[in-house]
RNA sequence: CGGGGUGUGGCGCAGUUGGCUAGCGCGCGCGGUUUGGGACCGCGAGGUCGAAGGUUCGAGUCCUUUCACCCCGACCA
């Protein structure tokens, strides 16, 4: 990609009416335009960092079996009454529209009914089941009040899955699985250390639902850290009682602020009861569905990733995620520059390093500011200087050091620690 | 939804007790000098002051209504 290309620009200020830092950051540095209170559009290196992510999640859900489908926006009354959760003094996050007969519509802003309901025709035996199925969707809700830039906004990105299973036993089994999958997935973005699992209300059907909670000063939760057990509770729960339950004491604990980045629930077998959604067991007999839902919040992770990952300078996205790897600074105009970094674009791209290629015709000093402001991992400079002495510049976003190295080095460096990171993750 | 705050060129801001052609910085265009950490000089384009209504000889400045945005709270399956 070429910064020339680019129809964002950085900007030197910060949007005066976002006080929330991720938002501040990804609108000066171009990721993200904001539309209306809660609502941004993703530009071409905002968007790419969201599909980084999915990717990650997409992974890490197809290697427990998720099969990935895409439900819809546009959601009938008829299966969310069957639980009562059409009715807006039940779900008050509801957009509701109509068409033009007049049949009324919501927008969605979960899909258990939605995949239940589409689930009654392609589940009827245990042979079917258990069954999982996950989508990246933008998710409309009617928040009281939006904030916190992309952490909690009306329309963003989720994943979601669902776990149709023939009873507890089996439910239960999948469950722990997902925990783990999810942890992989907050390792590989980064944050796995500061991620807890959570214990947090759980509804009617069991004691607790779990959380996964980043550590992190801008988001909405205060939760409990028992760093030893390396668990949490949500503060929702905190009672004597659970306490006990979950074995721990209450001195033990660390009251700490976070992120809410993922949920998993058991819904029990009560909402395919409401909708009508059984299979028929091994002795014949028609049983209800299993349910468990698991969300991982796309958008919301990459505002708390931009909260947590940043210095004066700007933003500071792991390598995993980032827009681009490289960011190559050209400086100068010379025709041997202009070949040298060119080659340098085409070689590093050939061999799958992503490149943000600062190609314009604007001074050293800009180049680096929008590098920094940009997060890139790493800076590489080529300039008449680079060239002449065959050897450019490698420096690495975090670092204040470079590397003075050849072409050919710099290729062999870059594309191999993609290597590397890909080697880890594939574990 | 309750409380608080803010709306002035694309962005960030200043506009004194209402007063004449609404300023500044950034950005943008043209010319020139520059060229490794957001250059400098000159010229230039661009706003009717969130919107509507009102008071006044005169409103960006005062009043009313309204919209939007931010923060705190409530809410968040």
């Amino acid at each position: 990609m070429k910064v020339s290309q680019l129809f964002t620009k950085t900007s030197k200020t910060a949007p005066s009416d976002e006080t929330a830092k991720n938002a501040q950051l990804l609108i000066q540095a171009g990721f993200i335009y904001k539309v209306m209170a809660g609502v941004y559009a993703y530009t071409p290196l905002g968007l790419r960092v969201v599909e980084n992510i999915k990717q990650i999640v997409r992974e890490e859900m197809n290697a427990i079996g998720g099969q990935e489908l895409i439900m819809t926006n546009l959601q009938p009354e008829g299966p969310w009454a069957m639980t009562t959760r059409w009715d807006e003094k039940v779900v008050d996050v509801w957009f509701k529209t109509k068409l033009q007969d007049g049949t009324e519509l919501g927008l969605a802003w979960s899909h258990e009914e939605a995949i239940l309901d589409m689930m009654r025709q392609y589940v009827a035996s245990y042979k079917d089941l258990p069954m999982y199925v996950y989508q990246f969707q933008t998710k409309l809700r009617n928040e009281l009040r939006a904030k916190s830039g992309i952490m909690r906004g009306r329309e963003f990105v989720m994943k979601d899955m669902y776990s149709l299973s023939t009873d507890a036993e089996q439910h239960e089994k999948f469950y722990q699985v997902s925990i783990e999958a999810y942890k992989r997935v907050f390792e590989r973005l980064g944050i796995g250390d500061i991620t807890y699992v959570t214990f947090a209300s759980g509804g009617a059907f069991t004691k607790f639902s779990h959380e996964f909670q980043t550590i992190c000063e801008a988001g909405e939760d205060i939760i409990y850290l028992h760093r030893g057990k390396n668990i949490a509770v949500n503060e929702e729960v905190l009672d004597d009682e659970n306490l006990k339950n979950l074995g721990i004491k209450r001195e033990e604990l660390e009251e700490v602020k976070s992120a809410e980045v993922g949920n998993i629930f058991n819904f029990g077998t009560e909402k395919a009861e409401q909708m009508n959604v059984m299979f028929t067991n091994q002795d014949g007999s028609q049983q209800a569905v299993f349910l468990g839902s698991y969300g991982i919040g796309v958008t919301r992770l990459m505002g708390v990733i931009a909260e947590l990952a940043s210095d004066d300078k700007g933003l500071v996205w792991p390598e995993n995620i980032a827009p681009a790897k490289v960011y190559l600074a050209r400086l100068g105009d010379e025709a041997d520059v202009i070949t040298a970094a060119d080659e340098l674009y085409r070689d590093l791209e050939k061999q799958g390093v992503t490149v943000l290629y600062d190609d314009r015709d604007t001074r050293a000093g800009q180049k680096f500011a929008d590098a920094d402001l940009m997060g890139i991992p790493y800076r590489v400079v080529v300039s008449a200087k680079t060239v002449a002495s065959g050897k450019h510049e490698l420096k690495a976003r975090t670092s204040q050091e470079t590397q003075m190295l050849s072409s050919r080095d710099i290729l062999d460096q870059l594309v191999t620690s993609t290597v590397e990171n890909s080697t880890s993750n594939d574990q």
